[in-house]
DNA sequence: CTGAAAGCGCTTACAG
DNA sequence: CTGAAAGCGCTTACAG
């Protein structure tokens, strides 16, 4: 009933507890007969190595950090992103912290703490901006991590983003090719890493079909569904005809705004999101929106953080497309 | 710059090991003078105790296990869950470790690998149901866990919920008071504990308000948007003007049905749903639902883990009141 | 290829 | 009230 421990399992197989370990550790320098015995042994008694032991000497935790953010920073599907990290790492033999900053305790200080107490072997790292502090801490400090977030700013950085410009691109065009005149930009202020990129994206579509930048409708707000709803009347007012939105929340403040005003979203006025939010789905016509491919951000954070982990080179940082999902907010024909 | 040791803290405080460790652990029987020159000594050294070796010989890891639930189930805001939970535990000194089921594992093989790894002190269980395995399997082996869920089955399983019947009662109580005739119950099929739980709450309501609950039109179906779309019109044909919804996807689905139809929600036809989820918002009119206070569930959960966890009585199983939020699919007047 | 032994950083009786 | 010592369940050189 008690928890095997390897000294059962040494006993059992008739070999010392050294033995068991390097058959457990997968160590080439065993014979086949020695390490069927020991695998008989530990099958039967159902052994698995206890993770505290083995931190102790080994310095190893099996564990991954994960800072639970904020709560702000809408851009992410939270669930969607850590069921697939959960998943990923489960299939590499590791599991997740989850921690949070106490009150009071800086960000900083929050990742030190979980180091210190031994907690982790590495973290992965989500929504990080310009010069972010905590990846700097890290790098500083050679903690393995992974970030989803372009750290490009930082050679030696394992990351992973889901490519922004070319998102607002895609949108772009497509309210271009669909006959839209005069395609507005919806975006947060400058100087967030995920922002600008966006704009960046309407910014070259627009040139490549010959638009004209400087007289169309940027505007650049903090994110808020209510928002989105108090821009609809000034883009009206402006003859806007489509809006390229930074994220889902403003796309379905403008939405709501324009149902408001008993106009159709898709008529009157088409609208991209970014993020594809399940309330997307679910208001009337749907939004048009990016869909982040988030199996494949997880996939590919936690392989890095495992070569890593290795001691292995985790490659390059990586820059995943996202897939324009067509709804009825601009698939109305004009 | 190497982590600090406990070693490293006796020789600067100038007593023994074991002594660092009492102060560490508040044990009584120290000195003021001794104690205080081993904070000092901590302090300094900002040490912390390491996870791993503290778990070794006193057999209690600092974690709380959580299993990531499969995404099907929609009844709860996993995010602000899972929020709450880490900072109610990061408040006592527990961490949470996020796991889940590889692929083949059943659901009990999850928790007993985790347990046999030495992984957790305790579970954080949520989405429960009638004759739930995992709860029997915790309970047989007395390992601490405290359920999201109303356990009651069990005598001794620590738990807490909000209270569906409740909810549903206030919702129904809502649509008649504001003067519907004839308010139908959209459920799930009948045997699921939180499902059983919410239709009663709506009988009630309707009985003391001297309803004709035969007569009335009763639907179960499974969860889902779709789902709720296509039961639009039948609703329609049966006279129904106010229809509570065991789920915001249903009820969101049946405002998205009125609306193909051309009908304005809450005019039409009232619709209540039960999550309070984001989307609910997002709609226009705003969906009426019932809000379920997360962050008691998550403290009372996480306080209930933490006396089991101490060897004192859990407590009570315990129901919270959900809260009626009230937007534009039941405010419209009749 | 295998095993005896030291050691990882703590906690916990037990002496003193 | 304090400290020396054993031990938690592993891993890792190192002999053999």
């Amino acid at each position: 009933m008690a928890r095997p421990t390897i000294k059962d399992v040494s006993k059992l197989a008739g070999v010392s507890i050294a033995t068991v370990s390097n058959v457990v550790n997968g160590h080439p320098n065993v014979t086949d007969s020695t390490r069927s015995k020991v695998e008989d042994a530990i099958h039967k008694l159902g052994y698995q190595a206890n993770r505290a032991a083995r931190s102790l000497p080994a310095g190893q935790t099996g564990l991954l950090g994960y800072r639970m953010p904020d709560g702000k920073r809408l851009n992410v599907s939270l669930d969607t992103f850590l069921h697939q990290i959960v998943e990923h790492a489960g299939a590499i033999g590791l599991e997740v912290l989850l921690f949070a900053p106490r009150p009071g305790q800086t960000e900083q200080e929050a990742y030190s703490e979980v180091l210190i107490r031994g907690g982790v072997d590495g973290f992965v790292l989500s929504g990080i901006d310009y010069h972010d502090p905590v990846v700097k801490y890290l790098l500083e400090r050679k903690v393995p991590f992974a970030a989803f977030g372009r750290a490009d700013e930082y050679p030696g950085a394992a990351w992973v983003d889901v490519d922004g410009a070319e998102g607002l691109r895609l949108a772009t065009e497509h309210l271009i090719e669909s006959g839209r005149k005069n395609v507005a930009f919806i975006g947060w202020p400058a100087g967030s890493l995920t922002g600008d990129e966006r704009y960046r994206g309407w910014q070259q579509a627009m040139l490549a079909a010959g638009r004209d930048i400087d007289n169309a409708t940027v505007l650049r707000v903090l994110d808020g569904y209510e928002i989105g709803i108090s821009l609809t009347r000034q883009l009206l007012d402006s003859g806007v005809d489509a809006v390229a939105c930074v994220s889902d929340t403003l796309a379905l403040g403008v939405m709501a705004g324009l149902r408001r005003l008993d106009l159709v979203p898709g008529e009157e006025m088409a609208v991209v999101g970014f993020d594809n939010v399940s309330a997307g789905e679910l208001v009337e016509p749907g939004l048009t929106s990016l869909d982040q491919p988030m199996a494949d951000v997880a996939s590919e954070l936690v392989g890095r953080l495992s070569r890593i982990l290795r001691g292995e080179n985790p490659g390059q940082g990586l820059l995943l497309p996202p897939r324009l999902v067509v709804r009825g907010s601009t698939s109305i024909p004009v």
